[in-house]
DNA sequence: AATGAATGAGACTTCATTCAT
DNA sequence: TATGAATGAAGTCTCATTCAT
């Protein structure tokens, strides 16, 4: 887990720098999650880093290049998550729903935020084209991560043929709505909650809904 | 199908003004559609309603009443829809993916609004509590009729037991993020297209993805 | 002298509209006057002129078309000025001194503006080919109408063979730093010595400073 | 030439400090000369001076008094070019073309800053009186020692009676105009055409424009 | 002496809402 | 009832200056 970046030593100045970046980058990610890039303004992120609103200029050179350095940082943790879930122990049934799992609680913890975005990426932008191709493939990553997953199982037949990106997608979006749905509703999840749930979408992607009397 | 409102005859007056009303949530329709609540001028929605600025306020109090009024519209057509494809000839099955389809189109022609309005739930709101409560009734009476066709099958021991709204949310989840996605990457959703990923939705929430070896 | 405009009559609305465009750029040349462009807010602008802050952009996109409307104004003034001069009576000596005398008032009244765009012009801007070569072009127009006079003399051999414009453009140089000298010693210029001093600029033009013993 | 510094010798501490200041000053000049004293930033000056931004202030108190530094210089270097035209050999036609072609060439070089100055000269500032005056007196320098030399002239009867300020003044006027536009149009001036420009220049002034038939 | 991170006043611009006609 | 000119609060961003290191 430990990525080594390129130069494993940081000056004492850069060090303090990413560490103040990484400061209004959390209260941005609050904020933004909270009432939208529209909605939140400089000053309120200033404010709630506890820095002059100058100061956030010094860092990054305007309000959406600090709202394109939490996509960024969000998308790199997703990838990071979804290859832990794909190499983790048990068969595929196992690792989906502790994807599942994962996801859940990575949308409880990022969710408003991954919601920000996605109401943001939908708007015309100038920026459009390069950043939403940019977007588009690091969820692919994703998509492919997990796929593989299915991949393995229908190369084995024991999942009926199909695109796994499809597959994947609908697991992703069942994810996304129930956690999104509960969180609206309950204002969060319990853990047993999370685990009955990730248990229940997996089921319907695997299983179906429909009882087959089967071994007649 | 004839909605009764609870005055059948309206004053010349009274008609005329709900005419007028209708014009300018069309245009504001539209518009909240392509740019979003906050993107959207009123100035636009005037020019587009082909009304003077000031006239919008003889008819709604402000910008947000009228998305307000959109946000009921939707929903009212929605019950409709759900209504329709639940009382429509054919087995669960059939109602099912007649819904997934008439769903996917109706996202193709109200999504971008759909998706402003979901923005716009998302955040806190002076109106929060009344409003959400109101919405969340109202998705709930969707949830209810389909619901209701599942509920069919589980009493005839054709579907295995569970909340049936959560299997319509999953079934709902799973529809929007594909035509949200579709639409997003594609412009648009051909019929053929809808059809096959109508049943491919069905298909996974009915049977899912695991072969079964039915031992004919 | 009577500019007819393609319109004899406007509308009520539109007569007001031109009116009260007039106000903010009056208001607006004295402020560039004074202070220069960049000095000037809009604050400034909208408190002389009386108006809100807002109200200035019901009648112009932004600051720098207010700036361009100037320019336009005068550059269309000192081609007026310039044909009335050229069309008097009298010979050249006469129309020139005339020339001389109404551009040094012309600069009176207008030279801080006129200061104020060539300061302008000569930064880097954005719109800089197309605008200046529009204000050159016009430039030009002045040169030519007393060019013009002075090519007349050419012709008839009373006046060296040189490029009129060259000489005009001395001409325009000595008024103008004249006129800008006086203003920023003396504060400002008593008709008497205006017509002195036109007399000198116009003697050194036509006769230069060299004693000749004429007729020896 | 030598221009003897009042004290001779200064110690290695003041001749360091002298020579960063002079570091600073040339960094800015450029600065100033390209984009004018509002648009440079501070940030910029420190950049190209090779310091940080708060060591310019250990040299000046204020980016302001950058600028009047520069405007010392320029005018302690225009008055060394006016004695050296005026002390120069020939007759006053000569001299006076020399001052001509040397001063076109001086604004070739701090043109753009001569313009800055200017501009900013023209505003009213709180500094304004004491510094307007010492400007105003520096420029008569200049104006005085090439107005003796058609004050000689003058008393031998070869020049007409007048003010030599006058026409001094309305020299450089026409320098600088024709200076400043062929800048502005062309880039810049080959040595050639600022030959016979100068020589234009000098002879309107000296003989005007008018053809005299001298009856030889 | 040298540095550059921090600051906040102030600039331009937008737009929902009001109100006189 | 219909209009759109007027408004000013609020938003993003710039930059000269300060000050702790």
């Amino acid at each position: 887990m430990s990525e080594h970046s390129p130069q494993e030593t940081l000056s004492r100045r850069e060090r303090e720098k990413r560490a103040r970046q990484q400061d209004i980058l959390n209260a941005a990610r609050e904020l933004f999650a909270a009432k939208g890039f529209r909605e939140t303004t400089l000053d309120e992120i200033a404010q709630k880093a506890e820095f002059g609103k100058g100061t956030l200029y010094n860092y990054f050179a305007s309000k959406e290049d600090i709202f394109h350095a939490l996509i960024d940082q969000l998308l790199e943790d997703s990838i990071v998550m979804a290859r832990q879930c794909a190499s983790s122990d048990g068969d595929a049934r196992a690792k989906l729903t502790r994807y599942a799992r994962s996801n859940m609680e990575f949308i409880r913890t990022n969710g408003e935020l991954f919601h920000a975005i996605v109401e943001e990426l939908h708007r015309g932008r100038k920026s459009e084209a390069a950043r939403l191709q940019d977007i588009i493939g690091r969820s692919r990553t994703v998509a492919n991560i997990i796929g593989a997953v299915l991949q393995t199982e229908m190369d084995a037949g024991t999942v009926r043929k199909g695109e796994p990106a499809d597959y994947v997608t609908m697991l992703d979006d069942m994810i996304r709505g129930l956690a999104s749905r509960q969180i609206l509703l309950h204002g969060t999840l319990s853990p047993d909650e999370l685990d009955r749930q990730a248990g229940l979408i997996i089921s319907i992607l695997l299983d179906g809904i429909t009882v087959r009397h089967s071994k007649g």
